[in-house]
RNA sequence: GGCGACGUGGCCGAGUGGUUAGGCAGAGGCCUGCAAAGCCUCGUACACCAGUUCGAAUCUGGUCGUCGCCUCCA
């Protein structure tokens, strides 16, 4: 069966080539300058567990997730100390996603250590007549490059006005690199002065830098669509790079029916979200969604997928009684990586005991540790053995007293037909 | 104004031109000393209006609504 996968530039499912194949996937990662939103861990999530599947359906595959660290937004949030506050923030959103305790991306470019491959870029862009300086800022000529607009199907003549600036010839033109302003307190030595790249660039020279001029798959947010995917495809085509094969964008999270948004207010951290719920519940609650769609956060959603995540576990403590049809798991996940309909057959695999393959079917999705077996202290378990002989005896007061010391101690007794088992509280 | 996504049972959320999504919540039952865990049973939904069709929630057109983007928000 062909792996299948919505591209937003084809709006398309597109097979991807047979595998064995290389894969390279490049998915744009945040600005850091604060601690990231569950938001902000979709893509992460998403694409780590497709890299999982591509490898186990025989691909080759490079994951590369980006962190932005130089930005207007840094500039604003920590003035006088922007590098301070980037390097801080990397390290934050690396600790927050990696908590998930899904294999990390191959690589994880910086912009920051790609300064010298940003200038090259914009130097070929600049003697091809794509681009041009101007007052110590580079622009990149729109009106250069004809299929500008392809992906997102923006016309440039319809993009709203920005503010005009003295700078550009044309308002749609962007900044490939900006001259340093007053209070920015980190810059760096180009041809054009003093300054920082623009976002963009940065991009186009990460995703070239770790995965050569083409690749296969170019991920982000949907909101990245216009303008920043559409710019960098503009300036890496238009320097002949055959880049991103297929453009593929998550759904973005909504939070009571608004986008989650810094600037809304409606954000809760990865860090706040794992440490009320749980990574597992997480991983789980974002398998409840097609990718490509919005999907709505909220209490009630995450308890849900808690209860979820509980009874997945409960299956894993049993014996496997049935043997899961692989191939219908494969099926759904090949065509355009379907994980609701994944979790469904993960389900009917737990209530029909089909355990090697519903550990093997969680595995992908980062949720294998939920078949580890916990083995309770032995002063738990002699507790218990004394509630299996006050129970024998008829002693049903002992047996609850002893029950309810053995939820006190955080462990929960429950009764099998061969004894007693014990499992940590929920 | 332009571009795009989406509207499914109480809630979340797949899918599909005629055949069970799944989960959560709820009701009843089984099991249990009582619970817990587990199991069984119960819901006939697809924004609205036209059209195409033997047949549409699924295709076409329109309407309404929600949401995203429009130069630096994943």
């Amino acid at each position: 069966m062909t792996v299948r996968l919505y591209d937003t530039a084809t709006r398309s499912v597109v097979d991807l080539p047979p595998a064995p194949a290389q894969v390279g996937m490049y998915v744009c990662g945040p600005t850091v300058y604060q601690r990231a939103h569950i938001g902000n861990a979709v893509p992460f999530v998403i694409f780590a567990w497709l890299r999982n599947w591509l490898r186990e359906r025989g691909y080759d595959v490079t994951y590369v997730h980006n962190i932005t660290d130089i930005n207007d937004k840094i500039y604003e949030v920590a003035p006088g100390a922007s590098a301070e506050r980037a390097r801080a923030a990397t390290g934050w959103y690396l600790e927050d996603t990696a908590s998930f305790r899904l294999e990390m991306p191959d690589e994880q470019p910086l912009a920051t250590e790609t300064i010298p491959e940003i200038v090259a870029l914009i130097e070929e862009l600049v003697a091809s007549c794509h681009a041009y300086a101007s007052g110590g800022d580079v622009y990149f000529r729109v009106s250069s490059f004809e299929t500008y607009g392809a992906l997102s199907g923006q016309r440039p003549d319809q993009v709203e006005e920005q503010e005009p600036s003295a700078l550009k010839e044309d308002p749609r033109d962007f900044a490939l690199w900006k001259a340093t302003k007053e209070g920015e307190d980190t810059f760096w030595e180009s041809p054009w002065g003093l300054g920082r790249p623009g976002w963009h660039i940065e991009c186009s020279a990460m995703a070239e830098k770790t995965l050569g001029p083409e690749f296969l798959i170019h991920g982000g947010g949907l909101d990245l669509v216009f303008p920043h995917h559409e710019n960098e495809r503009a300036q890496s085509l238009a320097v002949g790079r055959p880049f991103a094969k297929i453009w593929m964008h998550n759904g973005l999270l909504r939070f009571v029916g608004e986008k989650m948004s810094k600037s809304v207010g409606n954000v809760a951290t990865i860090q706040e979200v794992i440490a009320e719920w749980g990574r597992e519940a997480a991983l789980l609650f974002l398998m409840t969604g097609h990718w490509h769609k919005p999907l709505e956060f909220s209490h009630e959603a995450m308890t849900a997928a808690s209860v979820q995540v509980e009874s997945l576990r409960n299956a894993l403590r049993g014996e496997t009684r049935s043997k899961g049809d692989w191939n219908a798991f494969a099926t759904v996940l090949d065509d355009d990586f379907n994980t609701p309909a994944a979790l469904a057959i993960l389900h009917r695999w737990a209530r029909e005991g089909a355990l090697v393959e519903l550990q093997r079917g969680l595995a992908i999705f980062g949720l294998g540790e939920l078949g580890d077996i916990v083995e309770a202290p032995a002063e738990v378990a002699a507790l218990a053995q004394a509630r299996v002989e006050a129970r024998a005896a008829r002693d049903f007061a002992e047996a609850d007293r002893l029950r309810d010391e053995i939820t006190r101690t955080g462990w929960e007794v429950r009764d099998v037909p061969d004894g007693f088992e014990l499992v940590p509280g929920s």
